[in-house]
DNA sequence: AGCACGCCGACT
DNA sequence: GTCGGCGTGCTC
């Protein structure tokens, strides 16, 4: 009697469990392989899932079994590991498995179309092409170089290939093509063992870094948490980059995950400096083809080197032998709806699946990462000095309570500004708000620009003359009289980065000034050029939001200012003082390199702020123990475990009646380990035209959260209330907004 | 999520 | 008399 076969399926759709198949009829059943994929009849129309198992029983009757219309793939699409370390975080998370599954795959071949493939579009040389005489081209020397390019090494280059060593025109490749001495061809992939692989000598380390290069390539083939701390300076690139090499060069593959590609051109040229290799890179300013392509070089093992944003942490790798994670703190590592997973967090997971080792650095590490040090999870690695022997920044308060000032800045730090910029250093600002003003307000009757839409004010923007809300994204045209009382008396009130702008306009016009932030960045590449001509010294003044405060360097920076920083002093959630530690601390870090020293201000109204006080004369350090202390006394993680259940509607009362329930059913029904807080309305009650409200869950072990929710969800998922309200649910929450 | 089935109001 | 509103149930 034969066996059955049947195909556990994961589909993209929001349902928590597998879906079982039959085999398509005139296929093999033996064939079918774990990770391909497979169109199936599901519902009323088709989907294209993925097999995560092949058994010979099903818990679903037999005779309602449907089968599989056609199998897309010979070989996995995603290997058996992937498919476990998939399953893992959507247990965790609690995610539909089928869209977590689909997560991990590029846009095309989710929707079941044929992998693109590797092999990229070129040209070699023609017969004509080989035979022809070089000494022919005396008068077209680009034509003769090109054609000497195709001559040195025999076979197809690809295109981007030619167009790198054609420079900036392309029409010395175009005569030759259409002279015929250029053919079209295919360029194959190189298996992974030919990938070229050249590192440059670089710079020795010192005793730190060499300490903590030693401890990680003391078991390159053990799983091992290493928490990389260093302040900015203390060359923490340069241990990622020699562990790097270490592992490239033993033939395995490394992965490293950085908050945002954009922000981190500078990165990436001293990747490709110094290691010469094939880099995949993965993020979201890539086309879908571009990323589908990069995914099947890192998939291959093609590009020893993948690079990318939090989801490239699902890529498919061959022979991982070390994750990167920089700026671990960021909180873009958490994907904030949706599949709400850390990308941080599973990185460590997937490297003890893979038995590797994972390096975490930053500066600034995550409260959460310094307490898995304390409890000797993590090892940490601390870089105590600074690399070239730079000096840290001085950093000092300037009060400003009574004091008079221009678009935010006080007169002592205009000062202060003009004292550097005469002597032709670079100052950068940092204020975290883009817009003219964050509120206008008609002065004789008091109307302030609320949005409609949400418990928020309106930003003015004088370049387009509109209110925006920065919540919802709803605009409307700023009306010359008030649209309350029709008196034409409206002033903006408090600053974003354009009016400081405009203020230094007026005050310095010959100095320039960039501004940086999500406005003026807006158009693709943009950010990069500006970036350049900083590096180039086309500016004096830098001003920006926290865009500044990622990644880039700015060597020729002696002074920097934080304008407002009780903006963030006294924020809604627990994390707000973190948070604002790791900006200022971040932002400080911009300035002064080698052999320039670095000056920060922080202008506040509350001088004597505890926070302020412990990060300026002890550091993040002593900053961090103090929080840590104070989350350990209060419970809170990383002392104790949070699952933020969220819910909202358009009807103001139904998140709250929902949660209720939810309550109602876990004191009822289910484990009484774990707290409940709330329901409580969310911090902006309203958003985008919908009340939300939050529930939280805490417990002291993270087991005792996990059996709570996975009992909770399929309870929760019946209720009535659930159908009249959007929930989700985020396992380790990292914003409460 | 999609998609269909199903039972009550204002319209060609 | 119908078109269509969105409540409800299901997907191997």
């Amino acid at each position: 009697m034969p066996i059955p076969v049947i195909l556990q399926v994961a589909i993209p759709a929001p349902l928590y469990q597998l879906f079982d198949y039959l085999p398509p009829k005139h296929v093999d059943p033996a064939s079918v392989q774990v990770g391909a994929r497979v169109l199936v009849p599901f519902g009323r129309g088709r989907s294209c899932g993925v097999v995560m198992g092949i058994t010979d029983r099903s818990d679903f009757d037999r005779s309602k079994l449907k089968r599989a219309s056609e199998v897309l793939d010979t070989e996995p699409l995603l290997p058996v590991d992937s498919l476990a370390f998939l399953s893992w975080a959507a247990a965790y998370y609690q995610h539909p498995i089928g869209e977590v599954v689909s997560y991990a795959l590029p846009v095309r071949l989710r929707k079941g179309e044929i992998p693109l493939s590797l092999c990229q579009p070129g040209w070699c040389l023609s017969a004509d092409g080989e035979s022809i005489d070089l000494d022919q081209l005396k008068r077209a020397p680009k034509q003769r170089s090109l054609l000497q390019f195709f001559r040195d090494q025999p076979g197809c280059r690809s295109k981007d290939e030619v167009y790198r060593e054609c420079g900036e025109g392309r029409s010395a490749l175009k005569a030759l093509i259409d002279k015929g001495w250029l053919r079209p061809c295919e360029v194959a992939p190189r298996p992974m063992e030919e990938c070229c692989y050249e590192a440059v000598v670089g710079p020795e380390l010192n005793d730190d870094q060499q300490s903590a290069v030693d401890a990680v390539a003391a078991g390159t083939d053990q799983f091992g948490v290493f928490l990389l701390d260093g302040v900015t300076g203390s060359g923490k690139t340069e241990v990622y980059l020699t562990l790097i090499e270490q592992v490239l060069a033993a033939g395995r593959q490394v992965l490293v995950l950085v908050p945002e590609i954009g922000l981190t051109p500078q990165l990436l040229r001293r990747f490709t400096k110094r290691i010469s290799t094939t880099i995949a890179l993965l993020h979201s300013g890539l086309s879908d083809r571009e990323r589908e392509l990069a995914w099947h070089a890192a998939r291959s093992g093609q590009a020893p080197l993948v690079l990318g944003t939090r989801s490239a942490l699902f890529t498919p790798l061959q022979n991982l032998g070390l994750i990167v994670v920089d700026e671990e703190h960021d909180l873009s590592f958490k994907q904030q709806d949706g599949f709400r997973f850390s990308a941080r967090d599973l990185a460590v997971v997937r490297a003890q699946r893979a038995e590797c080792p994972v390096m975490l650095g930053s500066a600034t590490p995550s409260l959460e990462s310094l307490g898995n040090g304390i409890k000797g999870r993590y090892r940490r690695l601390p870089l105590k000095q600074r690399a070239g022997g730079a000096k840290p920044p001085k950093i000092d308060l300037l009060d400003i309570r009574s004091v008079r000032l221009d678009a935010g800045v006080s007169p002592t730090l205009m000062r202060l500004i003009e004292d550097e910029l005469a002597k032709q250093n670079q100052v950068l600002l940092f204020l975290n708000r883009r817009g003219y003003a964050p509120v206008i307000t008609c002065h004789d009757c008091g109307w302030i620009s609320l949005c409609r839409r949400c418990d928020a004010r309106m930003t003015l923007h004088r370049a387009s003359n509109l209110l925006w809300c920065h919540h919802c994204g709803s605009q409307r045209r700023v009306d010359p009289v008030c649209p309350e009382c029709g008196q034409d008396d409206l002033r903006p009130l408090g600053q974003g980065t354009e009016r400081v702008e405009e203020m230094f306009s007026q005050r310095l016009p010959d100095t320039a000034l960039a501004r940086i932030d999500r406005d003026a960045t807006r158009r693709k590449g943009s950010l990069e050029k500006l970036l350049a001509d900083i590096d180039a010294g086309k500016y004096s003044l830098l001003l920006g939001t926290q865009m500044l405060a990622k990644g880039h360097h700015f060597p020729h920076v002696t002074l920097v200012a934080i304008l407002d920083v009780d903006l963030g002093l006294f924020g809604a959630d627990y994390r707000a003082a973190e948070r604002m530690a790791q900006l200022i601390v971040q932002v400080a870090g911009r300035a002064g390199r080698a052999e320039k020293p670095g000056r920060v201000l922080i202008q506040t109204r509350h001088p004597d702020h505890p926070l302020l006080q412990t990060l300026i004369h002890e550091g993040y350090g002593a900053f961090a123990q103090q929080a840590l202390q104070e989350r350990r006394e209060v419970g809170y993680p990383p002392y104790s475990y949070h699952a933020l259940l969220r819910a909202e509607a358009t009807k103001e009362e139904e998140p709250r009646r929902f949660l209720d329930q939810v309550v109602e059913l876990v004191n009822t029904q289910l484990a009484a380990d774990v707290e409940l807080w709330g329901p409580v309305p969310a911090p902006m009650e309203r958003r985008a035209g919908r009340y939300r409200a939050h529930l939280l869950l805490q417990a002291v072990e993270r087991s005792q959260l996990h059996r709570l929710l996975s009992q909770l969800l399929p309870k929760l998922q019946k209720l009535p209330a659930a159908r009249r309200v959007r929930w989700s649910l985020d396992v380790d929450p990292q914003e409460m907004y």
